[in-house]
DNA sequence: ACCATGACGTTTC
DNA sequence: CGAAACGCCATGG
């Protein structure tokens, strides 16, 4: 659990994952693409699972899975509330599916076009 | 080193 | 649509 050495992998998703901006969502997989490890879109997910043992909060509410379905919303804290989380940012989401997934999707190769 | 576990993704049935 | 089989790879026992 505590990788103080090599926590690089887990800090670059981190890093990411901080940057989606508010009321848009991206994927796991769109993630590992950007860290170059796109058939390895599991350990982001991972790396999200232990977020809430960093030391600083992560919005791993913007992240869900290919599909705009809010699959790790149970391993969210009890007082979290993934699905009001982007209700609050302007995320329409119904029945764990978010709506108009495609139109507020957004992906970390965007940052390349800056 | 081996085995099990995952907030995934794709393919196949 | 749902379920299952793979592939993938970091981490822990």
């Amino acid at each position: 659990m505590y990788k103080k050495l090599s926590e690089s992998f887990f800090e670059k998703v981190y890093e990411v994952v901080k940057l989606i901006p508010s009321g848009r969502v991206t994927t796991y997989g769109a993630i590992a693409n950007y860290l170059g490890i796109t058939k390895s879109a599991r350990m982001v997910g991972w790396a999200l699972n232990q977020a809430k043992y960093y030391k600083e909060e992560i919005p791993a509410h913007r992240v869900v899975n290919k599909q705009g379905l809010l699959t790790g919303k149970h391993h969210f804290l009890p007082e979290k509330n993934m699905e009001q989380l982007l209700n609050q940012e302007g995320v329409q989401v119904k029945n764990n599916q978010i709506q108009h997934f495609e139109t507020i999707f957004w992906s970390p190769d965007e940052l390349e076009i800056t």
